[in-house]
Parts: C-alpha cells; structure tokens; sequence
DNA sequence: CCACAGATTTCCT
DNA sequence: GGAAATCTGTGGT
C-alpha cells in the first residue's frame, strides 16, 4: 500500500518562503511526471536557487519578459525555458509572489519509468546519467515549454508534480559557487546537492564559449 | 579519463 | 553581433 501522505503534493506554502530556504528542502523530494505512456518518477538530488531580480545570475535580472513571465507569478508554479537553441530547463517558482525567485531542478535519480526515460536519453551510458544536468533532467521526464507555468501543488494524475520525499542525511547536504554561472552571481554559494550521490552532475565553471571561425 | 567543436533561441547591447 | 542557468559526439592520452 502507498501511503496517502506520500501521495499528497508540496502544499503552497512550501514554496511560498524565500528561495534560499526552499532549494535545499527541495533534495530527496520527488517530482512526478504524468506522459502519455506512464508515469515517471524523480528523486531530486541537485538544485540551484536564482534570486529574482537582484540576482545578476538570474533570468528575472533584467525584469520581466515574454521569456520569464512565470518567475514573477505565484509560487509553486513550473518555469521552463529554452536554451542554447536546443535544451529545455525546469524550475520551480519560489518566494513571495512578483520576487520572481526560482529553483532550477539540476539532477536526479529516476525512481520509476526507467523504461519510459532511457527512450528519450538513448545516448546516456548508464541509468545514473538519466538525469545528470538539468537539460538532461527534463529530456528524460518530457518537459518542455508545453508545461511552462504547470502548477507543481495539483493533486492526482496531473502532468507535473512536486511531492515530498524522504528528506537526506542533513550531513550529506553540501552547497557551492552555481555551475556555469558567470558575471556577478558567479560566486553564490547556491547549488545545493547531496554529496555522494551519482546522479549530481559535474561542476563546470562558468566558461565563454569561444567565437566560432 | 580529458578537451573541444557544434547544435542554434532568447535577450541584450 | 554576441553571450547565455547545456549537452553530445569525436578524438586524444
């Protein structure tokens, strides 16, 4: 039997606190995606934060775009973009409505639905690279910018869904500078993950890419 | 294991 | 025009 407590979304008030109070809670928590063919289930083990509009690391810097729209809407909401001309990224919208603060969904370990996700990663060598990187993350659950703004709180069979988990060993909590971040949020200790796990991606520092000949 | 080129949207200068 | 919250395939050690 599957407990009904298990089952139950994150409730809004979760989300609704400051983002850095957020990120961390968010590891060991379970993000369930409902596709046409089955579920698939995630167990998170590596976020960033993204401070809203004082962040100069965050998309919301800048203030408000077509782009970022859900960043500054009610939290507990899904905000996925486009990047790099190729990959999709899934974040959960975090603190007081219009802060426009975020938790970008790194890695994790696919907990149901392997099948479902080795389908969409068929180049990943191992299961543990299922979900190793954030674009990875959500090419393997099919998240795409159809469920840009999904509210993450609904209850049953909804497309998108944050529940929560089995929180980790608090010791095995680590955080550090956010992978590829450049310019002045560079040195935010703010990715969070659980130290040891071998679904948490690789740091890369943050590197410009050179111009093409 | 490592390094690098290439894929090409969105936003800003 | 150029950088960005990235990943993959190729080729080297």
């Amino acid at each position: 039997m599957i407990e009904t407590s298990d089952r139950t979304p994150l409730p809004r008030k979760f989300f609704d606190r400051p983002v850095l109070e957020v990120a961390p809670q968010l590891l060991g928590c379970t993000l369930v995606r409902h596709t046409a063919d089955g579920p698939i289930e995630l167990r998170i083990t590596e976020v960033e934060a993204y401070a809203g509009e004082i962040d100069p690391g965050s998309h919301a810097y800048r203030g408000r775009t077509a782009r970022n729209e859900v960043m500054f809407g009610p939290p507990g909401h899904a905000y996925v973009y486009f990047t790099y001309g190729m990959w999709h990224c899934l974040n959960a919208v975090c603190g007081p409505e219009d802060q426009a603060s975020g938790v970008l969904l790194r890695a994790g370990q696919i907990q149901v639905g392997a099948d479902l996700a080795r389908k969409r990663r068929f180049s990943a060598r191992h299961d543990k690279e299922l979900a190793k990187g954030p674009a990875r993350l959500a090419t393997a659950l099919d998240v795409d910018r159809a469920l840009n703004g999904t509210d993450l709180c609904a209850d049953g069979m909804a497309p998108l869904a944050l529940l929560p988990g089995p929180a980790p060993d608090p010791e095995l909590v680590r955080n550090g500078p956010r992978t590829g971040v450049g310019g002045g949020g560079a040195h935010q200790p703010w990715r969070y993950w659980i130290d040891g796990d071998p679904t948490v991606s690789p740091y890369r520092p943050h590197a410009p890419r050179r111009r093409a000949t």
